[in-house]
DNA sequence: TGGTGATCATAC
DNA sequence: GTATGATCACCA
């Protein structure tokens, strides 16, 4: 087997993830000659990289699952001291046009989410990037009990952006999804509904998951 | 000090 | 601009 294959199956994925759990960063980045950066200010998706070479990830920059032909999307969690996760995960860009009609189960939060593998890092900051590692990742789809609560989070955001209210929205709503900007600075625009119902210039936005949704599936797999 | 709003790199 | 990958940084 080719050391940056793409995995086959599922099994076949898990057994890279096994191989990789425990492994400082500069390890891994070494066996790829990659240089680690003193911090991630400028590289913010360096380690989600490393890890899409060393588990054979292949999409690329496409709108497709990072490991395309099993369908599995890879979501690195940096994880604080305490193990909890640190940062919020970014799904998938908010449609803000075009989206009437558009089904929960024919949404880009469903297909990203309907089956990750989630592997967690350390990133306490006393630790520099080389020195922290690899967890034991994890093959995950939502629950029933999760997938509603995204369901219904992901209804009431769309229906606010259908009526023009995207202005409206902030980090603040939602119980497991959040909207939030997902742009290059703030002054990138993009196409939307205004409150008169006719298109309006308005900031790029992202779903995101919330640290306490991340938390809780963390816990599920490690504490039982 | 944690979460929200802002931002960084890169390919196309 | 949009897609990929996310973390930074400031303020309540």
């Amino acid at each position: 087997m080719t050391k940056f294959s793409k995995p086959k199956t599922e099994h076949e994925l898990e057994t890279r993830v096994h191989d990789v759990a425990g492994q400082k960063l500069s390890d891994l980045a070494k066996k790829i000659h990659w240089p680690v950066p003193e911090n991630l200010k400028h590289d913010k998706g360096w380690i989600g990289q490393l890890l899409e070479v060393h588990l054979g990830a292949s999409a690329g920059n496409l709108s497709e699952p990072d490991f395309q032909n099993i369908g599995v999307e890879l979501k690195t969690i940096p994880l604080t001291a305490k193990h909890q996760a640190k940062e919020t995960t970014y799904v998938c860009t908010v449609p803000l046009l075009n989206h009437i009609g558009l089904s929960w189960e024919d949404s880009c939060v469903f297909s990203k989410l309907s089956r990750v593998l989630w592997l967690p890092i350390e990133a306490n900051p006393e630790l520099s990037i080389g020195e922290r590692r690899v967890g034991r990742g994890f093959l995950w789809s939502p629950s029933e009990s999760e997938m509603e609560n995204l369901r219904n989070d992901w209804e009431e955001f769309m229906e606010l952006i259908s009526l023009g209210q995207v202005e409206t929205i902030t980090a603040h709503l939602g119980e497991c999804l959040q909207i939030r900007p997902k742009a290059a600075n703030a002054s990138a625009i993009t196409a939307g509904i205004g409150q008169n119902g006719m298109r309006k210039q308005t900031l790029p936005r992202g779903f995101y998951l919330r640290t306490s949704f991340t938390n809780q599936i963390l816990e599920s797999q490690f504490n039982s």
